[in-house]
DNA sequence: ATATATTTGCAACAAATAAATCATTAAAAT
DNA sequence: ATTTTAATGATTTATTTGTTGCAAATATAT
């Protein structure tokens, strides 16, 4: 809430030192803190009752270049303060300072870190439990994900077919990904993931799936995405980046996050599954733990 | 921390009937809140990549006079949200109440971004500027991920493909993924993501790659994991997680920062790549904005 | 295919902004 | 008491802001 602290702190500290002027500008602003990021310099000026160059007097008094300066800092403080909880990894984001070669990397990094932490808001928790209440009701659950989102859907069927649910994945050769939606009844429901720039082929199957019945519970991006309309759940994830590319990360935590809600709602069921599913996979030799000697 | 509400749900419900740029303005509104509140509205403009006059327009599409007061109503919003203690222990009480699914999903989330955020440290920088040059000498890269590794593979495939990268997925039906290797030589390199339990078919295949000459890198979880042996260069993710499985989320978060730095790599060529796919999926309709009509 | 709306980008505008400059006033020191 | 110093207020300047008018481009209807 308070511009990162220093500053504040070095207005109580120095305020004595301050001439009287100073003193009455700086007193408005401790005591108005968010009328420095949202206000004109003038309309504080004219609120504190001092002239407006006392404003920017002010700023550089602190050591700063210029009242924008000044106002950015609180600025960041209330965004920060605004949206709880992201706000320590987002400080640290900022704080990075390191100019390197791999400095693209470590922003990528921490931005995605940060995002995955704005994911714990009590609005994002609110609908991935939402969503895992309505997957848990399914008879069956068909995943459907097309070109970027194909990760994400591959990887959430394939963990709930480890955990012996219904899961069916809506893909396969040719186009003919849908005709799993066969015999879909009201009593399945479909977990869509989609971004922008969103496939036309998922929205089309979803507008199908919804026709017969089938509920919806998508993974995407924005509260006005096609998807939403369609769904009677959604979890929304940030998909920004540094990068030129749109990242899938959020998503991919999103679903994995589901996953696990399912698997915990049930976990005597759960582990019974796996306990199969590892019996099942070393009858295959499917795994190793040394370097496979070949002939 | 939302405008009035009123505001924001006439943007979503109104979503539909504006214009593609009003749509991208309003888009942009409704996920960076903050942003309309402590910067000007030419910044903003900037950011959802519009003409500033679109934010004008969006405003008076809203019913309002003007951008001003757009600005406003985030702005009283954001005081009341960000500013008192009021909205936080509100919020800290709602959570409170609810010890108990969402505790799960929060507590997943805030290791998932602790793990990206150690993921910065200069070590593992360090290996993916590395993984990332050996990867950019290549004259070809296969790109290899069993089970549930196949989602990153798949992801990275994809995103190569979209920057005209010769990336080669080695995944086939019936088996048949590891035949595209048929051809290839000492100048290709092949990106192995494997983690545990590790997929005896995908040591199978970089063994065999790397008796073609093929050098490796890969994308493990583990100093000691049976691909570190056969890499030249290794990038190392966590994968535990809370929950029954092991966590893909850091390993995709790796492969994306290899995208990305690879993209990075040649700025021009990428931006001219996806320039070409965007025109070509835009042929092809493969994306959508609205909700298509089924006939 | 043509005509008619609608949407979009551009450029110019007046208003407002923060900072810089200078003159005046008050205070401190000699 | 006078000089020096700092503080304050008024004025000016170069930007930047939000808005508007208009033409090009696009979509829609006839």
């Amino acid at each position: 809430m308070q511009p990162s602290d220093s500053l504040r702190e070095q207005m109580i500290a120095q305020y004595d030192a301050m001439s009287a002027q100073l003193q009455q500008a700086a007193r408005y602003v401790l005591e108005h803190p968010q009328d420095v990021a949202l206000v004109s310099m003038r309309e504080v000026a004219r609120h504190a009752a001092v002239q407006p160059a006392t404003m920017t007097r002010l700023a550089k008094f602190l050591g700063l270049p210029g009242y924008d300066e000044l106002r950015a800092q609180y600025a960041a403080a209330l965004r920060e303060g605004g949206d709880g909880f992201a706000a320590k990894v987002r400080k640290r984001v900022d704080e990075g300072s390191e100019r390197g070669v791999s400095d693209t990397a470590s922003h990528m990094l921490q931005g995605l870190s940060a995002q995955l932490a704005k994911l714990c808001e009590p609005d994002s928790l609110r609908r991935l439990e939402a969503a895992a209440d309505r997957l848990k009701s399914a008879r069956k659950v068909y995943v459907l994900g097309l070109r970027s989102s194909h990760a994400v859907a591959w990887h959430f069927h394939y963990v709930m077919t480890l955990l012996g649910e219904r899961s069916v994945h809506l893909d396969g050769p040719g186009g003919t990904g849908g005709d799993a939606l066969i015999r879909a009844t009201s009593e399945d429901v479909l977990l869509v993931i989609s971004i922008k720039p969103y496939a036309a082929g998922a929205l089309e199957l979803a507008q199908l799936a919804k026709e017969l019945g089938v509920g919806i519970v998508s993974i995407t991006d924005s509260e006005v995405s096609p998807l939403a309309a369609l769904s009677e759940q959604v979890v929304l994830c940030p998909t920004e980046s540094d990068s030129f590319f749109h990242t899938l990360t959020p998503a991919l935590a999103v679903s994995e996050v589901l996953c696990s809600l399912l698997a915990e709602f049930d976990r005597p069921k759960t582990l019974e599954a796996l306990q199969q599913a590892d019996k099942h996979l070393s009858h295959l030799n499917t795994y190793t733990t040394a370097i496979p000697r070949r002939q």
